[in-house]
DNA sequence: ATTTCCGGCGCC
DNA sequence: AAAGGGCGCCGGAAAT
């Protein structure tokens, strides 16, 4: 064991060009007395070697070079010991580039506002101030990958861009602010129609940025920039706002620029609260630049940090600006709450899962916001290091209180623009769209510079459908929600108490308890097969199925777990926020579109309204068709939904050119499942049997896209309760599965040779790109995971892809209806539509034209689509 | 009593 | 040693 107090002095080439500085050695380093020696010095030295770089010909060293056991993190009074240590030995070599790992020494270059996140990968210029200058090339610290994986794309994209610069192939161009006195307007301080005018002028080349501010229904302002350094402010409350609005309309007619905004899905939104219609009226480019962040996969998302690495600008966050102002408000409500006669909560009967009911007293609300208070002015960090928020913390009141506090009070204040000084307000307001604007052409050039042109305009041109489908949700009826949740509640009731009686002695059972379920087959003899990460029996699903048919118990545990997942995440919580005396409204969901890695759109419920996660609401049992019957047209509607067949399966036809499955595609005569199965078990056609023959081919089909193991295959298998398949059996299943599509295999190993080539990266046919640097890790299981999703991004993001230009080309073939056909939800392969009746009969053949010809495939693309009143009816 | 972690399960 | 993923939601158990 090394000692504390051991001092690691740097090395390398007295005249080298560049050095590395870390932060501090660790055991390694300090056994041997040189730095970078150890995991993560043997990461670094894989990073330096892939770009071509020897750390011979560099100079090696840390901030600190006192190891300590146990590596504590850096204090400043170390920066300020090692500092000038650090400085001095770097006065000497004079290393025209420095790479700082991490982001102590990033800091102790750049100063304490230089954020990794912001700034990694942009070189930075630096002085000492005595005549030795440097570029400084942040880098995320080659050892934080070890425990967070998502980290190592952008430290291996890190290395590279410090290399790049290194060998001056990048161009050193660091983000300055050029416009350090910016002139943000208020309507009554700068002519409109003069501002506005600019935007004729081009003097953005054609760009315009924009932004919001406020929340849906509650709009405070709409910005717009029309030249760099500049804002001009709209809000809502200003009586000139409709004035200034109509011109702001007819000066984007006219003029037609590229919207430059972040992000367009809540921008538009808000812009219709804000009377700017982009989805029906005005008629412009989109350019997203939160979108752009996306596709580029290591930029930052946030328009802040965006503006700080590529612009130099500087910018408050919201939570800053407004938040001191809310702040206030909200303690002096929290005081008033603590002040306030709210009696006694009253006990309420509460009903466990066990059968079991008692009474539950919530703490006084009072003594609630007492807590809150202490804990905000004891400055309490919570474990990111932040202070408490206050107005978090109140949403975790017991909703009871927090109605009857509210009724009185009025709702827990937030802070908005309005709440600080105007000339804040329009400085933060106008900073926005100014940044959109400034960002606009260093985004389109990245997102050129990586080839994604194209794909940049498909998402631009799904832009204004996803919109639509954020905003119009689905009709959901509440009566329907109340029964199902009654029944299923009554039903699980019965299972329960079956349970208990028959096989717990009659004692209270709780099936939602991991703990009492393994309780219970222990005293049954039975065993589950795995276990879980804290060395518990698992009684997941995976693990207890074989058991499901053997014994009863664990059938009707498995039955109840069922229904509780259904009534819990999709039935009772929709009705938590339905508005009261309302028999039927929308139930909504929170799109987003730049969060999964293939392209796919991820929805979550709201919190504060009819929500549900609509892309999740089950499918497959009769319970989720009585959820999906709870969602029905609007009345004079009717809902239509399109989906693709066997998307994935036909896009991998089409990137394998497999001999055999493109042939099976074209004739398209016989079931591609049917006929695997057929062959894989030498059965005819007509023998071939459902859950015997054609569900496993069909399971091994699909696992090869995603790249299963015979063990996760026959997990699969087993829960879908096929008979007699052990890993013998499935192994030949999967084997037999490529012999009869042997393609398929070399496009696989071809996807994973394409990616090592790329350096790391892989594309989907659209462009998508995703980082697997862990393709070159020496980590069997790291490379092994790597190569997996190299094909799965490939086919998922190409089957993606295929649906979301058909979204783009129908929004444009169905915008004369207007709001008579509405794009309601898309679920991965499927889009669904609330069509006007009467039009059904010419809209339906365009929906469906859209799903199968918008992309061609060496195989055809199909697609089959229904009508239907309520969405559980769809697809029968 | 409240907050955080984790096991389990739904969608594709 | 393990071994399809990512997305999301909920309630029990553990920690505070």
């Amino acid at each position: 064991m090394a000692a504390t107090g051991i001092i690691v002095p740097g090395e390398g080439n007295p005249k080298a060009r560049w050095a590395i500085v870390g932060e501090a050695p660790g055991e390694e380093e300090a056994h041997r007395r040189r730095p970078f020696v150890g995991r993560t010095g043997q990461a670094q030295d894989a990073h330096l070697e892939r770009n071509g770089l020897d750390r011979r010909d560099g100079w090696l060293t840390n901030l600190m070079k006192e190891y300590r056991q146990g590596n504590p993190y850096p204090e400043p009074e170390d920066v300020a010991k090692w500092g000038p240590v650090l400085l001095a030995e770097l006065r000497k070599i004079k290393p025209k580039f420095i790479i700082t790992a991490g982001a102590l020494s990033t800091r102790f270059f750049l100063g304490e506002s230089a954020y990794l996140e912001a700034i990694h990968g942009i070189p930075h210029r630096w002085s000492d101030g005595a005549g030795y200058d440097a570029t400084i090339l942040p880098c995320y610290h080659p050892a934080s990958p070890f425990y967070n994986q998502d980290l190592l794309p952008l430290v291996t994209w890190d290395y590279a861009r410090a290399a790049a610069a290194i060998k001056g192939k990048l161009p050193v161009d660091p983000p300055i602010d050029l416009h350090p006195k910016p002139q943000y307007f208020d309507l009554d301080d700068s002519n409109f129609d003069w501002y506005l005018g600019g935007m004729e002028e081009g003097a953005a080349g054609g760009a315009v940025g924009l932004d919001t501010e406020g929340v849906p229904g509650s709009e405070w302002s709409v910005q717009v920039s029309v030249a760099p350094g500049t804002g001009l402010v709209l809000r809502k409350g200003h009586p000139r706002f409709s004035r200034a609005i109509a011109l702001l309309r007819e000066k984007l007619e006219k003029k037609k620029p590229v919207l430059v905004v972040h992000p367009a899905l809540y921008d538009f939104e808000m812009c219709l609260g804000l009377g700017l219609d982009f989805l029906y009226d005005i008629e412009v480019d989109i350019f997203d630049t939160m979108m752009a962040a996306y596709l580029l996969c290591v930029e930052p998302q946030s328009l802040k940090n965006l503006a700080r690495r590529h612009c130099g600008m500087v910018m408050k966050d919201y939570a800053e600006t407004v938040g001191q102002a809310g702040l206030e408000k909200q303690l002096g409500y929290l005081e008033r709450v603590m002040e306030g006669k709210w009696g006694k909560p009253e006990a309420r009967v509460e009903h466990e899962n066990d059968g079991s009911a008692h009474l539950y007293t919530p703490q006084p609300v009072q003594r609630r916001a007492e807590a809150i208070l202490v804990d905000y002015y004891s400055e309490k960090l919570d474990k990111e290091g932040r202070r408490t928020d206050p107005h978090k913390r109140w949403k975790k009141v017991d909703r009871e209180l927090r109605v009857i506090v509210e009724k009185d009070l009025g709702a827990f204040p937030i802070g908005t623009l309005a709440d600080i000084p105007l000339a804040d307000a329009v400085y933060y307001a106008g900073r926005d769209p100014d940044a959109n604007l400034r960002l606009y052409p260093k985004m389109k050039a990245a997102i050129s510079a990586a080839g994604l042109d194209s794909l940049m305009t498909m998402k631009m041109r799904m832009l204004p459908a996803a919109v639509s489908m954020k905003i119009n949700g689905i009709t959901g009826d509440r009566a329907s929600f109340e029964k199902l949740g009654e029944e299923m509640t009554e039903k699980m009731g019965l299972i329960r108490d079956g349970i208990s009686r028959n096989y717990f002695q009659g004692r209270p059972f709780n099936p939602a308890s991991s703990d009492q379920v393994a309780t219970l087959m222990r005293r049954r003899g039975l065993r589950g097969e795995k276990k879980t990460s804290t060395g518990k029996m698992s009684t997941s699903k995976k693990s207890i199925e074989h058991l499901r048919f053997e014994d009863e118990a664990i059938e009707q545990i498995e039955q109840w777990r069922e229904h509780q997942k259904v009534r819990d995440s999709f039935v009772d919580p929709v009705l938590e926020n339905w508005p009261e005396k309302l028999a039927s409204t929308r139930v909504v969901c929170d799109l987003k579109i730049t969060r999964v890695s293939s392209g796919r759109f991820s929805a979550t419920a709201f919190d504060d309204r009819p929500s549900a996660p609509l892309l999740a609401i089950p499918v497959r049992n009769e319970l989720g068709k009585s959820v999906r019957d709870c969602y029905r047209a609007e009345e004079g509607y009717e809902l239509f939904e399109a989906d693709l067949d066997q998307a994935e399966m036909r896009v991998m036809a089409d990137e394998s050119r497999d001999e055999r499955l493109v042939r099976l595609f074209n004739d398209g005569k016989i079931d591609i499942h049917t006929d695997t199965a057929s062959k894989i078990f030498g059965v005819p056609y007509d023998q071939v049997h459902k859950m015997k023959h054609r569900y496993p081919s069909k399971r091994a089909g699909f696992g090869v896209i995603t790249g299963i193991q015979d063990q996760g295959l026959l997990d699969q298998l087993r829960m879908a309760g096929c008979e007699g398949w052990d890993l013998n059996g499935v192994a030949k299943l999967r084997k037999e599965w490529f012999k009869l599509y042997p393609g398929v295999q070399t496009y696989m190993t071809g996807c994973h040779e394409e990616c090592r080539r790329a350096g790391g990266v892989i594309k989907d046919r659209w462009g998508m790109q995703r980082y697997l640097p862990a393709i070159f890790s020496e980590d069997k299981w790291e490379r092994w995971e790597a190569q997996r999703q190299t094909h799965s991004h490939k086919i998922q993001g190409g089957a993606q892809g295929m649906l979301q230009r058909t979204m783009g080309w129908l929004w444009e073939q169905l915008w004369d209806y207007g709001k008579a056909v509405r794009f309601i939800v898309q679920i991965h392969d499927s889009l669904m539509f609330e069509i006007l009746e009467g039009l059904g009969e010419d809209v339906a053949p365009i929906i469906l034209r859209g799903m199968t010809d918008v992309t061609k495939l060496r195989v055809p693309v199909k697609s089959s689509g229904s009508f239907a009143q309520s969405w559980g009816k769809l697809k029968d």
